[in-house]
DNA sequence: TTGTAGGCGTTATCAC
DNA sequence: GTGATAACGCCTACAA
């Protein structure tokens, strides 16, 4: 019962020619007769051919395939950069695998050696919360000719290309609009410090009040993670205190939701007594009654780049050598109601 | 430069033992010593060797992988399924490759092509809005051995299982909820009526108000597609009626959203003066200050089943022929401000 | 312009 | 329990 694939073997016994001239026909190889090659193309469409791309593969080393390592691939965010990965290198006849980490670093090894194992050409990578042991990494960049790239969540090591935004330039502008705006007490809901993109954040905070002559207080800065629940219990707990906030900025979209609900929760007004500005432009950020304002990441624009970063890397390896890449994609401010007082 | 793998071959030698006994050692066989398969084993950790799965997938003809083809793979619905696809395919040695059709039929026709040619073990789609054509997915399944899987959007064709939500019960107790909310004149906004999910929402109103006595009005069912925009211009074409809807069930969340918007705009009451219900449970629903209720489709379990589905015609496979299923997930309801008038 | 033959790394079928 | 060898489907020197 089991349907056997045409090989280039049955073409060539069909039309009594080589093998090799079947190859060579179908790759459109210059040195052979525009009649046989027209004859076997034929024949290969009658016969239903379909070129084994495995055995290709075997031969030459490539199989036109990259992983991506993401912690969830159901997030906005990913799922974006996803997207503009597959759109960038689909036109070029890469496929694409997907592999989730669950945002832990065991699996996330895992996860790369099975990658590793299945041959791909290029790893993306957004590294997990927890991942702090790159030694793995470096081993592989050490002992393979597998190029593996980080986006978005990195860590900088030698010989890896990146492609990030500036994370501290976005939470420096939301805090400047803040400021603009006439808020003085603008807290900080930072995301996990492990994370690179939340330390940018953070400083770009920081950085923005100092520029404009504001007390930079620890107390300030509150350690949540990226939940509406956190969101919510750390503007309960803020909201006790004697000097309450006007402004949060919050590292992370969901947080600035539960923010904005224990805001209404305690009868007070955005943005007139708190002024809330996000991370990420999640969709829903648009399509609140209260719309937030937000910093967008341009997710589906840091797939393309990443894509695109290895293919050309390709073409230059020639020389043999790829010299890494540290891109930073800019952010782009969207003011809305939550924080618009003015 | 380039770094090469370590084969079976690079063991043999420096053992001095032929490829079929390392081979051997390395797939645990049974009819092997203790000591050599221990050797093995040992010799191919020092010498970092990675099984080649190239290799091992043109003799077995199975590469352990399968694709996926969605419209676009940045949707909360696509991105959750192919989160529960990999989530059951991946502890069973299976990598998943994405591929986003863009709902054009030309398109989606092209990725499947390339995954045949990937000689991916199985391919599942939920099909573009405009396939209608299904003669060569017909071909495909007499022609190849890769069995192919509609989920969610999906034609009856015979040899393909299939798995999709009951959108007609869905529809049909959103309804039945607005019903018994008490309201009489209750408007559908139907989705894409050539893809049978739309279909079969349309039917499950139909039925609904049929079964509580009110009349099925032709000029109430808006055919609208799934934006905002849509919402928004079909809600304001409707209420220009004398006969004004007191309850829109949308097909889709957006819609539904549109809806809102322009209630809101007009200067009217949710739910009193109307009442909304959506489809598909995005995210933003429960989020809203005024939450919407909707119908949700447990995509993630639908990924989930996806791939049992998968795994279990392997298993059965064994007889040769396997038989196709057609399995139906039970939406649920959740009830939220928009419509809970009571 | 076309044909021959070897090899990519594994596994499986024979032998011994 | 182990070894030699063919085969998976393709590409590509090297010959002719």
């Amino acid at each position: 019962m089991t349907k056997k694939n045409t090989t280039i073997y049955d073409i060539s016994k069909k039309l009594n020619v080589s093998v090799a001239t079947v190859s060579r026909a179908l790759n459109n190889h210059p040195r052979i007769s525009q009649e046989t090659k027209a004859l076997v193309m034929a024949t290969a469409k009658e016969m239903n051919y379909k070129q084994n791309n495995l055995a290709k593969a075997l031969k030459s080393g490539e199989t036109k395939t990259v992983g991506v390592i993401v912690p969830y691939i159901n997030t906005n965010f990913f799922s974006s950069v996803i997207r503009g990965l597959e759109e960038e290198l689909s036109p070029h006849g890469y496929r694409v695998i997907i592999c989730q980490s669950h945002d832990d670093a065991d699996i996330e090894k895992k996860q790369l050696t099975t990658l590793l194992h299945t041959q791909v050409d290029c790893i993306f990578i957004s590294i997990s919360r927890n991942t702090s042991d790159m030694d793995y990494v470096k081993k592989i960049i050490a002992t393979t000719n597998t190029p593996i790239i980080f986006f978005d969540r990195k860590k900088d090591i030698p010989g890896i290309s990146t492609i990030t935004i500036d994370d501290h330039r976005g939470a420096y502008v939301a805090t400047e609009h803040l400021i603009q705006q006439g808020y003085k007490n603008i807290y900080h809901f930072s995301g996990d410090q492990n994370l690179e993109i939340y330390q940018n954040r953070l400083n770009g905070y920081i950085n923005a009040l100092k520029d404009y002559n504001l007390p930079v207080i620890k107390e300030n800065i509150i350690n949540t993670g990226s939940s509406i629940e956190e969101g919510i219990n750390a503007m309960k707990t803020v909201c006790k205190r004697k000097l309450k906030p006007d402004a949060i900025f919050s590292a992370s979209d969901f947080t600035a939701l539960g923010v904005c609900k224990e805001i209404k929760n305690l009868k007070l007004k955005i943005p007139q007594d708190i002024g809330v500005i996000g991370f990420s432009n999640e969709p829903f950020t648009q399509f609140m009654e209260l719309s937030i304002s937000s910093v967008d990441q341009t997710p589906v624009l840091m797939g393309k780049i990443s894509g695109n970063v290895f293919l050309e890397s390709i073409k230059d390896n020639s020389s043999g050598i790829s010299i890494e890449k540290k891109l930073v994609l800019a952010p782009t401010l969207y003011i809305r109601e939550s924080s618009k007082r003015k």
